[in-house]
DNA sequence: AATGAATGAGAATTCATTCAT
DNA sequence: GATGAATGAATTCTCATTCAT
């Protein structure tokens, strides 16, 4: 009896902790962090003033959860996507393919996890974060090592090159999207991923 | 004589507004715009702290400017680049290199011309800069559009899209590289930059 | 049956009175009494954030009840530290020793008690305190007027003057010492005293 | 010219100084640090809420700056007081009747330094006043090792003894004083203290 | 009785902007 | 034009107290 209400008890900690993510990711998206006001933040949660800091220490650490989560949320993401028995050649595209399923479906995230470094976050908040990114990156690069390897193409790139040049044209790509490019022209953002992803693969032969 | 006195003051005023925006650019760079106070710009202007409304009506007007200007410079960098006797194959080269020119001369700038778009300008001053970040992409898509026609590779690919292709991967590499994930690896900016390009030219073909 | 229940009702609402009232004064006199949180309280003694409330009726309250057991309990020390077939002149002794010993033993609830005009208690709390105090100080007073008309000397002192030079003497030394003025000498408390005392009923002869 | 303007300047600064101290020394006096709240202070001092912030950078600046001025001023006093010719003798009537001067004549702040070390001071600030609280007493203790050299007492008692033994029954009794005892009986303060300081000095030999 | 999450008034402090001099 | 002190709304965060369960 007790356990099952521990059990409700904890479960609506975990929903408010999920309403005041959830609200806070939207302010910070919209107006900004500097510009999202904790008051904002506890309104839009439907909580009172104070009642925020029962769950979260302060608004610097609102922001890094919200980020971790995300990136937490994207790794779990990539370790469906990247089954070990496909080949290095499709996990190219499986990957692109999933970061853009992201970025379709997450844009407000996506925003959120390009920002983190501008908004002058404590250095243990931002460090964290910082190696969440790179761990990330981390799985691109032995993706584009496996596939040199197999395509015997370790004598003219390395790892680090190709991983970096294709990062920087798929995350450049997605930011030109958002920054609203795409609008009034006749491209599609998918279609766009790809043909940039058969450039690459045809261009490093 | 009074032309002369009037031509001084205007001369003086400029200098000013020089001074302010020198000030206010490197500060925000550092602290971030909201970070960045009034005072902070004065001080470092070396002028007192109601001066600066005589010459900017409000904090977001400075950072506008400092935005107006930067985009002004790349214009020009990108005008003295072009010569338009040069063919439109090189074009790309100059236009990448004068562009990484850019970054690595002015990386504060670069950043703040990325960042406009979160800092929560009002919609007139952020109008007007999206406008001039859009002119001076269609700078880019008139040079690619010159060399698809030269190539006669307008069957196969459109100037937009070639466009925003060779844009999004220049610009995510830059981006990377002012993220830090160049240091501790042995690229270089530079290389890479031009290896993108050469596969990206590759590619296409 | 009933009568047991409800006095161990009893006993345990005492019990938890005495938790509550232990916990926050040793707290109020680490922390000081306005940077103890009801919070700080509540967890030192073991119980919920509301409970505390169903004993007492507020903060204030609480710091009003130790004060006043503090009070109580000095004054059951000296009620068993002055025997009534004791002389008069050994009873100042006997009262500035059982004093001492409170300091040493106590010196949390000294402090307690030497501070409560200066928290901004409301006002019926605060009279019900000072009331206290005057009544303590009575007790001195009484002593001191035995000793002085044993000694014959009421002509040249009252008792009022007396037993305020010598409280005075004597609180002003515990307070000197609480400020750690003891610290780095050869002083020792108890010393002093009992020096005091003596210079003190030299000096009245 | 300019001079004179900055000499206004300064002037009016220290003026409003003056104003904030004033303000806030009775504001605590009467309500306690704590319960003495910024905007208080501002009004008071006839200054808007954040004025204030201007010349001091905290409330506890503000604090600690009101103690050291009265320690100073007390310093002062004793300065004036204590004439290098006059004999150890005199001088601790002159000593005991300049610190009931200043008793007298500025209770609020002979409050405020009895309190400095309750309120919760952060260490930089409070080191600073404990240092000056223990440079005052060095003062007595030097009037006292004179007087007990000259009058061949030093192998009865040491200054560290006599100096405690001293100050702690001036400050115990106006410490009394303070606390309203003296209300409702016919005894004089200054009377009881030069009376406690006879009893001393003849008790001492 | 007991719990502890929630409330919300209020605290210290900051800072863009104004305006008397 | 220039100064810089003053303004005061707004911000983050705290905490005594309440109240549904």
């Amino acid at each position: 009896m007790k356990e099952i209400l521990a059990r409700r008890k904890e479960a609506e900690r975990q929903e408010r902790i999920r309403q005041i993510l959830k609200a806070a990711g939207r302010l910070f998206l919209k107006k900004g962090y500097t510009n999202t006001t904790m008051r904002d933040i506890c309104l839009k949660a439907e909580l009172s003033t104070g009642a925020v800091y029962f769950y979260f220490k302060s608004k610097e650490e609102i922001y890094a959860q919200i980020c971790e989560d995300i990136f937490m949320y994207l790794d779990g993401m990539f370790n469906r996507a990247l089954d070990p028995d496909s080949k290095p050649a499709e996990r190219f595209r499986i990957l692109a393919d999933t970061y853009l399923q992201f970025y379709t479906e997450n844009r407000d995230q996506w925003v959120v996890i390009k920002e983190f470094r501008n908004i002058g976050l404590s250095a243990p908040l931002l460090d964290r974060l910082v190696r969440l990114d790179m761990a990330l990156f981390a799985r691109l690069q032995e993706t584009v090592d496996q596939y040199l390897r197999e395509k015997k193409l370790t004598h003219r790139w390395n790892s680090e090159e190709v991983s970096v040049a294709m990062w920087g044209s798929v995350e450049g790509l997605l930011d030109i999207h958002r920054m609203g490019f795409f609008e009034n022209t006749s491209l599609d953002l998918e279609e766009m991923i790809h043909k940039q992803l058969d450039i690459f693969l045809t261009g490093i032969r």
